[in-house]
DNA sequence: CATAAATTTGCATAGCTATGCAAGCAATCT
DNA sequence: AGATTGCTTGCATAGCTATGCAAATTTATG
């Protein structure tokens, strides 16, 4: 009603084209019922009048909005982010649905973000970086609406979740460390309240603790600056650690940064680090940086396969997947005898191969 | 119709509430016409009931759907866009308006992805790294809904722009390179069809010649990968160049890491380079980078104000805006004398002062 | 050709909210 | 008190498409 340009709607394109509305409608159906020879006339009348089908008036009467709400924080932070988002963005595009993006930083309450998706009425919500209240869940829940969660584990059972295997990552680290000789272990952390840091974390103080050894553990805050100064402070104590895991690649990177520019080591000679994503800067010459790789590809498919499934069959439950990570070898980790740079070790199917990356 | 468990509707609401559907609308709606007791009566039942105003159906209604669509490129391969789609996301968001993102790719046509857009009425479309069909501004135009572009200089008068003074960014990097001493000169473009790195190349250019120098082109495909390779083939001409001016700071940084780690180079002993954007890698002490700034702040907020503006006033022209970019002096780039790293020079107000970046 | 079957069509209505308008009501003024 | 003014409220309808159903048309069958 208020003051914006008429456009062209089904009834003038009917009136044009000398039929009902109905067979506009269905013109623009998929695999309605309608005679080919009718559907020419209506797509020709249409294209005179420029008409193209509303889909809010569409969203509101089949109630399927073709909309996905893409909740995601760290773009700016962390470059593995932006991977994520351009690839389930792809995906989502490709079948037929549109994303409502939201960008969050850490201090925004998604209790108040959730309430503006569901207001359009998205089929459903796809949540990275960012966990989900049990309230909010529960509401989605009442609301029909499936949430998947893409690297965070779920308090509660009412969404899916998708996650790289932190855990056994932890591990891998811990054991290529401890293979290459390695005494004093440091875990750089993201924050204390985040299950991929969390995880990331016990796999790696597990494995340790099962030979005896006990790492330090710093503050990075899931960022460079964070990480560059939390290395400086574990060279300042007494034991400086020569090994040093890092909950991801960017806070590895200023790890590195500072144990080179700031403190005079040399890596991995004096300091060995490793990273966690693959993110494509870890393969820079700069940095050479070993890491485990996340499989964005394969965990953003099974994501949105789970959430189109979702949404198209009201009884599927919400699952929770975990996908292995590999061990990527360059050269920021000193190489156990027998391992040379350029190798993938992936524990899933128990095969590496030198893929030269 | 379909499968979807209801949702409670205003009627529903009205009815417990023992008001009209239209008492309903107007407790949702701010500086309607409705008594405050009546509005209490009628939130108390939409929270016992769960209600939530259906945004597809009062978009329907009111012919503004509240969404603007954003069509945003290069999202993964160059760092300053992932700052620019968190700024644009949280501008609108705080204004209001909610986001319908498409991240494209270099070789998808906007031909195909705008009319996804206007098929769901958004209120306007802002493009960041991608241009505009004059069949698709027309277009536009005709639905009114306004257009702008981020970054990209508009062929036609229909939409708005909102880009930095890239030429005046060339011609600073010139200046710099040829005060310091240098004699060989090279730009490495992004692509041959952005105006981007058409304009930064021209202002190089054009104050080289005025002083009679000529620099070499190479293609670095606005990735870091390309700027590498371009980087190995300008070092094998016969009189390589000392002085290598990138058409933006991922490009730069490929360069700078292709110097030194494959052409045992030094940086900015044998070779100065600078960037444009000062993303935040930047900064980093491996890079160190001098560069042209570009605010995005103040873009974005330009930018977000010229759209919205012209969504409420169906008057408004169109408008192409020229922000400034600032040099920011780090260590990628010999220093003329009188100039110490750490400082920042704008143009736009002739200051220009010591921020330590 | 008559009849059955399959396809196509239009009618009428649902889906949900916003809003112009007129009616109802209370407060204010003379 | 009576008239005027200003809020509130409900009614009725617009906004646009999809779809169940019955009617109409076409095609196939015997």
């Amino acid at each position: 009603m208020a003051g914006r340009k008429a456009n062209a709607n089904s009834t003038q394109v009917a009136k044009l084209a000398g039929v009902s509305q109905s067979a506009v409608s269905r013109a623009f159906t998929p695999g309605a019922s309608i005679a080919e020879s009718t559907r020419r006339k209506v797509l020709q009348a249409a294209r005179k009048l420029g008409y193209q089908p509303n889909a809010i008036a569409r969203s509101l009467s089949t109630k399927r909005s073709k909309m996905i709400g893409i909740v995601i924080a760290n773009v700016t932070t962390n470059p593995f982010y932006p991977e994520v988002l351009d690839a389930l963005s792809r995906q989502f595009q490709q079948r037929g649905q549109r994303v409502m993006l939201f960008v969050v930083t850490r201090d925004q309450n998604l209790d108040d973000i959730l309430p503006q998706l569901l207001e359009y009425r998205v089929d459903g919500i796809l949540l990275t970086a960012a966990t989900l209240s049990s309230a909010m869940a529960h509401e989605c829940a009442r609301l029909d609406v499936p949430v998947t969660l893409f690297n965070r584990s779920v308090p509660d059972a009412h969404a899916s979740s998708f996650c790289c295997d932190n855990i056994e990552g932890g591990r891998m680290a811990a054991r290529l460390f401890m293979k290459s000789g390695h005494h004093q272990f440091a875990f750089v952390a993201g924050s204390h309240d985040t299950s991929t840091s969390l995880e990331r974390e016990r796999g790696f103080r597990e494995e340790l603790n099962q030979h005896g050894f006990e790492p330090f553990i710093e503050m990075g805050k899931f960022s460079y600056q964070g990480a560059f100064e939390a290395a400086r402070r574990l060279m300042k104590l007494p034991k400086s650690p020569d090994a040093v895991f890092c909950a991801n690649d960017i806070m590895a990177i200023g790890v590195l940064d500072a144990l080179r520019h700031a403190e005079q080591k040399k890596v991995p000679e004096d300091v060995s680090v490793i990273g966690f994503d693959d993110i494509p800067m870890a393969a820079w010459p700069s940095y050479n940086l070993t890491t485990i790789r996340q499989p964005i590809e394969r965990m953003i498919d099974s994501a949105v396969n789970d959430l189109l499934d979702r949404i198209n069959q009201d009884t599927m439950y919400p699952k929770q997947e975990l996908v292995p990570g590999d061990l990527v070898v360059r050269s920021s980790a000193k190489l156990p005898s027998g391992l040379s740079s350029g190798w993938v070790i992936s524990t899933s199917e128990n095969r590496s191969e030198n893929r030269n990356v």
